[in-house]
DNA sequence: GATCAAAATAGGAATGATTCTAATTTTTTG
DNA sequence: CAAAAAATTAGAATCATTCCTATTTTGATC
């Protein structure tokens, strides 16, 4: 791929995101949710990666996954007991499955809607995430 | 425990809900899902029911979940990768999953809310199932 | 109530995403 | 550079769930 290695520096990505040492595994794999609005899931990284890092393995792929969660640089996110998948969009939002094609839609708040002001929660709640999922299908309009 | 079966009488199950035949194991299932707020996984009710039905399989539990699921009878929940968790109540509702004591509670929407008021959605999109998962700590007042 | 077909169940094997373990490599620190 | 810490690898282990197949139960029909 590479003509000129110069020509091909690929997005550059910090020495360190949110306090995580970006290694280049992680950089892979943090490189290829960024560029993907698919949501893929940590086998789907792992085989797409495989072309920069033809050495990674599946556990570094979860590794790096986990890290990169934890430290809020991507959101991992679950429809039923499917695999996990993965998601470079931190904005607070919601996730539509078409089960129609199998893909999956982020889905955005309307301005000015505030999750903890429409539901009933016990009083003295910390809410640390939320998690909404919609299955459905898009109407052939 | 049973000193006189008629007096041992316990709730009274049709044989037969949403079109689904309610056999013995979907019963025993279903009277312990409807008497629990805790949101059993299918190994929890498979225990309990063990009781009643002691050569009932694991399989069957899961048989007659998912028939229950699919006959909207009782809903499935997941949280995370955790195992489904089952529940009785059919109302529209989310779930708060309180990390200090593993306990999961329902949240209901406040009135007059309506999910799709306060998404945005694609056009022509038919909403099937809504999944809302909150995590957190019921804080010490 | 006997008979046949369909549905449900039981038990155990198989699956598959994820996690764990131990050994090796890389990075950081003194 | 040496030692310690962190990250990576490969493969084994885990565990919820599904699958398979034989058996049992149920429902319909005579």
């Amino acid at each position: 791929m590479t003509i000129n290695g110069l020509q091909n520096r690929q997005t550059e990505i910090p020495e360190e995101i949110n306090g995580l040492r970006m290694t280049r595994q992680r950089q892979e794999v943090y490189r290829f949710l960024m560029g993907e609005r698919t949501h893929p899931t940590a086998n789907e990284v792992f085989i797409r990666i495989k072309e920069a890092l033809p050495n990674v393995s599946l556990a570094t792929v979860y590794n790096c996954l986990e890290a990169l969660v934890q430290h809020k640089i991507i959101r991992q996110v679950n429809f039923d007991r499917e695999p996990s998948r993965y998601c470079p969009n931190l904005d607070e939002h919601g996730h539509f499955h078409d089960e129609t094609t199998g893909t999956i839609h982020d889905v955005k708040f309307k301005p000015g809607i505030n999750l903890t002001d429409i539901l009933e929660l016990p009083p003295n709640t910390v809410i640390k995430d939320i998690e909404i999922t919609l299955r459905g299908q898009l109407a052939a309009s």
